[in-house]
RNA sequence: GCCAGAGUAGCUCAGCGGUAGAGCAGGGGACUCAUAAGCCCUUGGUCGGGGGUUCGAUUCCCUCCUCUGGCACCA
């Protein structure tokens, strides 16, 4: 099978991260890991965008050269991904010198072949906020508000990338191609900003206003303008790339096209017209090109976070707080892939304690403490199990099936339901078919038996369900079964004699806040 | 202004032509293996407003309102 190549957006280095970052990385991780399970090779690419007018501007004002103010934010990013078991294969740091090259090289390549060319642009420049300004800037009066400083009129001259000529293409392989844009609704939006795409895309920046970038390799006068740049990472950090040549390399060929998990505020124009453009032009056919998961964002309180309004959840101090498995958890599980979210730290503390703490957890516990109190810990297979076994059986490995069928489809959510609701049949089964009672009965031996085997069986599967949202757990879990995690595409049927480990609870009940 | 998404029980959401569902929260009960968890029963809704199509609409069509996003515009 073709392995399974991931990315998420590359974070920009400006500020720390929020949990908006967070929860597209553990989004994009939870999606590899579950490739990793079902047997699939995996490349997950993740990294950090450092370059850009923002960064000169942060260091300058932190009085600190441009590498270091990156490099200490680079830190913080990197330390979230660990905290938060963050399995990526591949580091994307837009610094890192093998990029630049590729970035070098794909410019001169286009360059040589006329898809980039030098133009001048005449206009109006605000020298405070350093970039040209357009009608939409000018006030009622016709003239630039206070807030620009002061305002000259200047010719400059810079590169530009032939984007509007591949806008029919774009437009065809969008139509073609229903499987581009994930969820599909987004398809709609993109098709509308394509056709009304005109004009080139300016590429360059001179460097008297901006020296923190890739720097031309035709002409050292201009740096490389953010997308051409920071777009670039999906292919330059993938193993095998060749920016030299159209005809890429086996290990590169292999691995790509990559599907590119992004939020919805970065897919027009930068991931959904500017990215298939610059691929195409670099020498990808329709057949190359990646795939978008647009996912939505988690919105505080019904507003949308912003630093200015002060609403910024730190995942960093969540995961301290809360656990890593309680946040992870949670991110993926009370969103709807594609859709916004509303953040709560009740709702996350509720979850976790209804589904993980009492659902999953308390079963696991009950299960094994069950087990070791009656048999010892010493299970058998069973010749012949009754018919509430065989359908109990049944019913898990449709709820494991339902779960493939919504890892595939990107609904991490609803996948999260199947596991529930196997949680939810294995504690029901305890109840109706009452081991403590049968344990009383020496002539039901046989019948606890098989009801210690059904319930183990429904751990094991739940255990391994749960293995791409929560690893550590998961494994700790299976680490008490003493059992490999299950196989998702056969009924987990205990075949041989087997010894449990002891019971020990795994998801401690968080405790709500209590009301004054 | 254009395009799209959303508006369904207190909360988060599913349903999308046959006179409303889940989880959580709330109420009641029986049990005890377990992290006072689990299980059973249960109270909650004129499905944003108004028209229309249909034997019948939450579900299709039109229109309006509110929220969100993108794009455009800003006289």
């Amino acid at each position: 099978m073709k392995p399974f190549f991931i990315t998420t957006a590359i974070d920009y280095t400006n500020g720390a991260p929020h949990i908006g970052h967070a929860y597209e990385k553990v989004l994009a991780d939870v999606l590899a890991r579950y490739q990793r399970l079902r047997g699939r090779e995996v490349f997950f690419l993740t990294g950090v965008d450092q370059h850009g007018q923002k960064v000169q501007q942060s260091a300058e004002k932190a009085g600190v050269a441009p590498a270091e103010f990156v490099a200490g934010i680079t830190e913080k990013f990197r330390a979230l991904w660990t905290k938060l078991d963050i399995s990526y294969d591949g580091w994307a740091a837009t610094t890192d010198a093998a990029h630049k090259a590729a970035v070098q090289t794909l410019l001169q390549r286009l360059f040589d072949e006329g898809q980039l060319y030098k133009a001048a642009q005449k206009g109006f420049y605000s020298v405070r906020q350093e970039q040209f300004l357009t009608e939409k800037e000018r006030g009622p009066d016709g003239t630039f508000g206070a807030e620009w400083g002061e305002v000259v009129e200047l010719e400059e001259e810079n590169y530009y990338f032939r984007l509007a000529e591949h806008r029919d293409w774009l437009l065809a392989y969008i139509d073609a191609h229903p499987g581009f844009i994930t969820p599909d609704f987004r398809r709609a939006e993109l098709r509308n900003a394509v056709e009304k795409l005109s004009g080139d895309l300016c590429v360059s920046r001179p460097k008297s206003r901006l020296a923190w970038g890739i720097e031309f390799p035709f002409d050292p006068e201009f740096v490389t303008y953010v997308w051409f740049d920071a777009l670039v990472n999906y292919i330059s950090f993938a193993p095998g790339f060749d920016p030299q040549s159209k005809a890429q390399n086996p290990e590169f060929a292999a691995l790509w096209p990559a599907l590119h998990v992004i939020g919805k505020d970065i897919m027009v124009p930068a991931h959904g017209v500017y990215w298939p453009i610059m691929l195409r032009a670099i020498g990808f056919s329709d057949e190359e090109m990646p795939a978008l998961l647009v996912h939505g964002w988690w919105n505080i309180s019904g507003e949308k976070m912003s630093k200015s309004v002060g609403n910024v959840v730190d995942p960093a101090a969540l995961a301290d707080q809360f656990g890593p498995a309680a946040v992870r958890y949670y991110l993926v599980a009370d969103i709807a892939t594609g859709q916004d979210a509303d953040f709560s730290p009740e709702r996350l503390i509720q979850r976790y304690n209804v589904d993980l703490a009492n659902g999953f957890g308390n079963l696991l516990n009950r299960t094994l403490n069950m087990a070791q109190r009656y048999r010892g810990g010493a299970l058998a297979p069973v010749a012949a199990p009754s018919e509430d076994v065989q359908t109990l059986r049944a019913e898990n490995f449709n709820d494991a099936a339902v779960y493939r069928e919504k890892f595939d489809a990107f609904k991490v959510h609803q996948a999260l339901e199947a596991f529930a609701a196997i949680v939810t049949r294995a504690n029901v089964f305890v109840d109706t078919s009452a081991p403590w009672k049968l344990a009383k009965d020496p002539t039901a031996a046989a019948r606890l038996d098989e009801v210690l085997v059904a319930l183990v069986e429904s751990v094991h599967l739940a255990a391994t369900l749960l293995l791409p949202i929560l690893p550590d757990k998961a494994h700790a879990a299976l680490a008490q079964l003493q059992l490999a995690p299950a196989p998702l595409d056969a009924p987990a049927v205990l075949t041989a004699s087997h010894q449990l480990g002891a019971p020990e609870p795994l998801f401690p009940r968080l405790e709500t806040p209590a009301a004054s």
